[in-house]
RNA sequence: GGCGACGUGGCCAAGUGGCAAGGCAAGGGUCUGCAAAACCCUGAUCACGGGUUCAAAUCCCGUCGUCGCCUCCA
């Protein structure tokens, strides 16, 4: 069964056929670093980990590359502001960013390209595209020339004429026609600026991805996402100068990921309604923002709110609830109990595969998890072994990696504590032996108010911190 | 105004022509001294109105609603 990918550029779900047999190609649009990244960044970039963690599963071979955008107006406005040189600015929220995937347990690009990097390709993109008459100089600035690309439009399914209707395009001057975008911009005195044909400037936003992509992964690449809000005009204009210069086909796939929504609306930059990666790790695990992810369709808005989070805290520990060991004192569960947990076992790999083939449905994915774990746990309520449920959890195990959760989870509490809990719930279990109901309660109760949960069963009291 | 997406049980959400996945919450039960955990059981005809079809949540048209893009944005 080949996997399936629905392309923005057609609007349809296609069968997936890298350039090269068994190698992906894939870029993804990185943040522009001017100021702390949110959660929506943060699901972005888990969405395309995501995609890239179940390729490489499936045997491809994927290089990815992630770009940060380290020079723009942005970048320059708020250096300016604080009163700080804009490469450092840069500097430290690229840092910054590099953590918080790191935290969010995104795996690292092959590359991570950055604009300032990327000059004198930019340089030759530009030069060549006013070479072939699709770029023009004005002023010190170059702009694309968009009459000048038939297929302009392609992506957002847009039309030239319908786009120059809009009322919300400024005529700029220095254009031919007010769509036209700049690839090179003239600096301002004091601003960063590099040497060019044109004097010294800058480039435009769009212009370095076209750049890096082809310096990283060639003029034609398998995979590129992004945002959706990025579809127009950033992916459109990429499209545009990519193949007006290379005069091939640039993306074979390009995905994009819905927004991010709170409180019904979108969480953005400009909106101001946002929460940091810092501030959603501060009180909530990797897990369950990813959780929240797969639990849906990538390509759908997503609810984010606390009653949501919370739900996916749950759903996480019920998915580790597959994982606790055998009950003390298992004695085996039969044969007919065995069977059914194997049988479960190959079926949650196999509709794992199917689920995720099919423009990786994460969400089928994890009922294919859940109905394993549910065996799981029959399994062992039914007195199964360790060694007799180990085959099954390796498998939760495996395919919850795949989708880049750690399951890790507790751990939580201060475990420099743990020696006093164990010492109260001897005390406990000592009462419990007398019988001495009201005492063992009120113990338990105190320890419930401190963040620790009890679980007593024949064999003895577990406790754990409350997730 | 233009383009696009979406509207599935209390909540989150798969499914996009053939008897409506999964998770959370809720109720009942088993286990337990009581709890907790786990296990078992219980629930939706898919915004609304037309149409196509042997058959529609799934296709077409219309209405209402929500959201995104059209300016920087993951």
């Amino acid at each position: 069964m080949a996997i399936r990918v629905y392309s923005t550029l057609t609007r349809k779900k296609e069968e997936f056929v890298p350039l090269v047999s068994g190698k992906v190609s894939m870029y993804v649009c990185g943040p522009t670093v001017y100021s702390k990244a949110h959660i929506g960044h943060a699901m972005s970039a888990m969405v395309f980990d995501i995609i890239r963690r179940y390729l490489e599963y499936r045997g491809f071979e994927v290089k990815f590359v992630m770009n940060f955008t380290d020079v723009d107006d942005k970048i320059i406005a708020r250096a300016e502001k604080l009163g700080v040189d804009p490469y450092e600015l840069a500097e430290g929220y690229i840092q910054e960013y590099r953590q918080h995937l790191h935290d969010l347990n995104i795996l690292p690009a092959t590359v991570n390209p950055r604009a300032t990097q990327e000059m004198d390709q930019i340089i030759t993109m530009i030069a060549g595209l006013i070479e072939r008459g699709f770029a023009y100089e004005s002023g010190g600035d170059v702009y694309f020339r968009v009459d000048k690309d038939k297929e302009y439009g392609k992506l957002s399914g847009r039309k030239l004429e319908d786009m120059q209707a809009g009322a919300r395009i400024e005529i700029g001057e220095l254009k031919e026609n007010p769509l036209d975008f700049a690839l090179w911009k003239t600096a301002k005195p004091g601003e960063p600026a590099w040497d060019s044909p044109w004097g010294k400037g800058r480039p435009g936003w769009h212009i370095e991805c076209s750049a890096m992509n082809l310096t990283h992964l060639g003029e034609q690449i398998d995979i590129h996402g992004g945002g959706n809000d990025l579809i127009f005009p950033h992916h459109e204009n990429e499209i545009a100068q990519t193949e007006c210069f290379t005069g091939k086909t640039f993306a074979r796939y390009w995905i994009h990921n819905g927004m991010l929504q709170l409180a019904g609306e979108k969480m953005s930059k400009s909106l101001g309604n946002l929460i940091t990666i810092e501030e959603f790790l501060e009180k909530h695990s990797a897990d369950a923002l990813r959780y929240l992810l797969l639990n849906a369709g990538y390509r759908n808005p997503l609810t984010f709110s606390e009653d949501v989070l919370q739900s996916a805290e749950r759903g996480l520990a019920r998915l580790r609830s597959g994982l606790k060991p055998a009950q003390p004192g298992a004695k085996g569960a039969p044969q007919a109990s065995v069977d059914a947990l194997t049988a479960q076992m190959e079926k949650a790999c196999t509709d794992f595969v199917e689920f995720m083939d099919d423009d990786f449905n994460s969400s089928g994915a994890m009922a294919a998890l859940f109905d394993l774990v549910r065996v799981i746990n029959q399994t062992r309520a039914d007195g199964g072994t360790d060694v007799q449920l180990a085959p099954a959890q390796g498998v939760v195990r495996e395919l919850s990696a795949v989708l880049g959760l750690t399951l890790a989870g507790e751990e939580k509490g201060m475990q420099a504590a743990d020696p006093f809990v164990d010492a109260l719930v001897a005390l406990r279990t000592e009462l419990r032996k007398q019988k001495l109901w009201a005492l063992s309660d009120q113990v338990r109760d105190q320890l419930t108010a401190l963040g620790v949960t009890l679980e007593d069963s024949k064999d003895g009291t577990q406790w754990r911190w409350t997730e």
